[in-house]
DNA sequence: CCCTTTTTGTTATATTATAACGTTCTTTAG
DNA sequence: CTAAAGAACGTTATAATATAACAAAAAGGG
């Protein structure tokens, strides 16, 4: 099964990196981490929370988002603004830039994960001496199956 | 006064658009536009709103959703995803992408336009069969001159 | 073991956005 | 001119997303 082993990967990596990191892996986080290495698309934080209700004693929202913000900051998942939902990040590493290409049809979501801005942006940055801190491009449209279809 | 300059020429530019294109200029919108054109900032549907009390008659945020969801569809405003705020399109002309450098210290905002998707990331779609329909840069950071203070 | 810090639990509420439906306004055809 | 059709609006209600504030508990350090 390929989404488990990959779920138990990803806890595997959290575990090394809390360590490594004097970072608490406490309950609310380990779960959260869990159900987003089981989610195949991305989610929102109040689905995220109604899962967490199955390991937790009826969580409130801000269980949920104490942990989502926890691992969007350790760069373990990410936020995608223009669905107000998260997903794990597939390449499991810290980086300032995260890139999606978003099937407005069938949901799925894919993680481009380049590693440096491209270069016109980064051209348009330093022209006005703009320090970048976080960046994110979010690309909406059909994947290859659903154009396909219709 | 420079604002008010441009807000004119954006309102003008609205007022052809909508004569060429069968598009009813109404008073919401007319009202939307104008104030988007005077704000220097991105700003939220619930200001926006409030704004609007000045204008209309107690209205209610339909009344403002749908006058803003009408210019973003046009291209004359951008919905800026990592605010859920709304800022004027600088160049008034339809384009499927849009690039932001984002102060967060200053909140102020300024849009690179380009035109197209940077290669790189075009080359992501391409390999997959993704058709882009909508795309969306946001660079989050410092500006110069807050760099400067700080 | 006590003190400090971090994290969580809990209550309440803020913020952002849309569904649903009836009314009014605009346009077009007769 | 007027009726019909379509577009836009007004209004009420509520959904969906997110955070403030503070008390309690757990973890780590001396």
């Amino acid at each position: 099964m390929q989404g488990m082993n990959t779920a138990t990967t990803i806890i595997n990596k959290a575990e090394t990196y809390c360590a490594d990191n004097d970072l608490r892996l406490t309950d609310p986080r380990r779960h959260v981490l869990d159900i987003m290495a089981h989610a195949n698309k991305p989610i929102g934080a109040y689905d995220i929370l109604s899962k967490l209700g199955d390991y937790l004693d009826n969580p409130k929202p801000p269980t949920a988002y104490r942990a989502i913000d926890f691992w969007v900051e350790h760069g373990f998942i990410h936020r995608i603004e223009s669905l107000n939902a998260y997903t794990l990040c597939e390449a499991g590493h810290r980086h300032s830039g995260s890139q999606f290409l978003i099937c407005d049809t069938c949901k799925t979501v894919t993680e481009a994960h380049l590693c440096h801005l491209p270069k016109t942006l980064q051209d348009k940055a330093d022209e006005q001496d703009f320090t970048i801190r976080h960046w994110s491009v979010e690309i909406h449209g059909q994947c290859a199956a659903c154009s396909q279809t219709v």
